[in-house]
RNA sequence: GGCCCGUUGGUCAAGCGGUUAAGACACGGCCCUUUCACGGCUGUAACAUGGGUUCGAUUCCCGUACGGGUCACCA
């Protein structure tokens, strides 16, 4: 067989060769120790949580040794491209902080366009790069062409459904469909002259040698030591179309683009073999190789499984929604990418995460459970550490898009908001009862006429003569200008008239004596002015209200008694 | 089913041959407090399993179980 005869049979009319295409991106020139790192995704729908994992890492990885990050669009399967998706990934991904030094990113217009020149970055525009190798490839004997279709194969791809795999034909068909597959290894010229005569389509598919019984030692930053088990299987190289598959495209761009670390999940992990002969038929030298565990959920049977597109909080998007900010969720990200991360973030509260010295040796080798409390947790905690004005901001930009009424409540009277949301803001010791912007409303919706309603009841238990009576008297005493240790010593004394303890550790010596407690004559008032049971400061909610509707509200729950 | 990867409390995890096996979240209790939130203290709870190696294994090796991933002209 006349090899190099075949590749220009099958690839006639290709005007660069590999050398003009090495010749065109010259190695990177970048410090030593610098990583060029890049997110790969596919334009397929949004950013997933499974996706935002590894690109973090591969951002900070490159930006903390001063290194690159690129985007490449990896846009090689035309029927399940989504229009737009690129944009929308890109939006997303910058939201949460992650941007590109270079790659296929936002001009001014909002389009995809490329910045750099190891492009295309959009795998689709470099057909003629991918071909070259491939025909290269053939002319060395290490690649074929396959005539056999999709279709032919389809009829015995059964077998790779979970449900046929204890049919006991299954080793049976799996082998008929390998033959099917490498009928292409056996082709003469004559027939490959046949079929193309004819315009038959082919794919061109490797021509793998290995032995799976033979293991190689690999090592994986994330994983460590690993077996890798020699390539057997003639996977495709170049699609029907002239597009690669991934294997092939993963090859030549990295090498091509620089890449110096490949950051992506561990699923990736059974492709690992091809990678490797492919790189070694190639010629290419290896990158290094970090796969990064899955985030997993829990399924009905307790069983933890992948985190797919359709579960609750993979679609990036949701977090928006569901009023987390980024920060947040980063920071939750964080703690799950490197154990340390707590650590470090207790003694620099202060800092963004991106000061964080992001260590590849602590990253946890098995995948984890998505734990919505914990993300609560940090986020709170991260509300908590904000003025008053930079809540207010976020509420609003939130309410905007997801509860319009109450954006135009919030914005009505800005000064009265911020007041609000500043008790107890600001100390060493903040409130912490925002978590996601839509804890606001139900935190601080008792301020407004429209939002006031009386969601619990007085405390049981008690006269709605003595309840009435402790209204009736506040009335009488209250004034708006009292200080606050003579505003608690009014109640106090309505407490006392009332036969109520108004020293609280007089009440517990002897609870008995009394009807109650002063804590509970405040909650009368309370539950008046607020509607509800637990509320911030009874005292700071009163002077923010303002003496008319605090009257107001109090007179008007005497009514209903 | 083949191959690969993994397994420390409910969750995230420190640990890297000798520890009373950290810490965080969640949960319970107590304290502080006029409610709530915060804060402080405290409690329950873990090395999947069987063999080795070793004076000694959570840590090293092998098997078993369980879990995950993957086996496309998808990435």
């Amino acid at each position: 067989m006349d090899f190099n005869y075949l590749a220009d049979l099958l690839f006639p009319n290709l005007t660069e060769t590999t050398e003009d295409i090495e010749k065109r991106f010259p190695p990177r020139n970048l410090p030593e120790g610098a990583k060029v790192t890049r997110f790969a995704p596919s334009p397929t729908g949004f950013v997933h949580f499974g996706g935002l994992f590894p690109s973090m890492v591969a951002e900070r990885l490159a930006h903390q040794s001063g290194g690159v990050f690129y985007l490449r669009i990896e846009d090689t399967d035309a029927k399940r491209e989504v229009e737009g998706a690129a944009e929308g990934l890109i939006k997303t991904l910058s939201t949460y902080g992650i941007n590109f030094d270079e790659g296929a990113i936002l001009d001014e217009s909002g389009k995809v366009a490329d910045h750099g020149i190891y492009g295309p970055y959009k795998q689709s525009m470099r057909g003629p790069i991918y071909q070259a190798f491939a025909k290269k490839l053939i002319s060395e004997g290490k690649a074929y062409p396959c005539f056999t279709t999709e279709e032919e194969l389809d009829e015995l791809q059964q077998v790779n459904k979970k449900e046929e795999i204890k049919n006991t034909n299954w080793q049976e068909e799996a082998e008929a469909r390998r033959a099917k597959m490498l009928a292409g290894r056996n082709f003469t010229i004559e027939e490959v002259e046949e079929h193309l005569k004819a315009g038959h389509p082919f794919v061109v598919r490797i021509l793998a040698m290995g032995d799976p019984e033979k293991k190689t030692k690999f090592t994986d930053l994330v994983k460590g030591s690993l077996e890798i088990p020699e390539n057997d299987e003639d996977f495709v190289l170049l699609k029907s179309d002239g597009i690669p598959t991934y294997h092939f495209a993963h090859a030549i761009d990295d090498h091509f683009m620089g890449t110096t670390h490949v950051i992506r999940g561990e699923e990736w992990l059974p492709s690992l073999a091809k990678h490797i002969q492919l790189f070694s038929y190639l010629g290419f030298k290896l990158p290094k190789y970090m796969h990064i565990a899955q985030i997993m959920r829990l399924d009905e049977n307790g069983n933890k499984k992948k985190l797919s597109k359709r579960d609750m909080g993979a679609n990036m998007d949701d977090y928006t929604r569901m009023g987390y900010s980024p920060e947040a969720v980063c920071e939750y990200v964080m703690t799950l990418l490197n154990s340390n991360y707590e650590e470090w973030h207790a003694q620099n509260a202060d800092k963004p995460y991106t000061a964080f010295p992001f260590n590849i040796k602590k990253m946890s080798v098995s995948g984890c459970l998505f734990d919505f409390g914990k993300l609560n947790d940090v986020s709170k905690n991260i509300v908590s550490r904000m003025s008053a004005d930079e809540v207010y901001e976020k509420v609003v930009d939130w309410a905007q898009k997801f509860d319009k009424e109450f954006a135009v409540e919030l914005t009505s009277d800005e000064d009265f908001a911020k007041k609000i949301l500043a008790i107890g803001r600001g100390g060493k010791k903040p409130r912490k009862d925002i978590t996601t912007w839509v804890d606001v409303k139900p935190y601080m919706g008792f301020f407004y006429d429209k939002y006031f309603a009386m969601i619990d009841s007085y405390t049981e238990g008690f006269k709605k003569d003595d309840i009435k009576k402790t209204l009736v008297s506040f009335l009488e005493t209250y004034d708006a200008n009292d200080e606050m240790n003579v505003w608690f010593d009014k109640i106090k004394k309505i407490a006392e008239e009332l036969g109520f303890a108004s020293d609280m550790k007089a009440y517990k010596a002897n609870p008995a004596a009394y009807k109650g407690n002063v804590a509970d004559i405040s909650s009368f008032i309370r539950v008046a002015v607020t509607g509800k049971q637990n509320a911030p400061d009874l005292y700071t909610v009163m002077q923010i209200i303002g003496e008319q509707k605090t009257r107001a509200r109090i007179e008007n729950a005497i009514k209903a008694l």
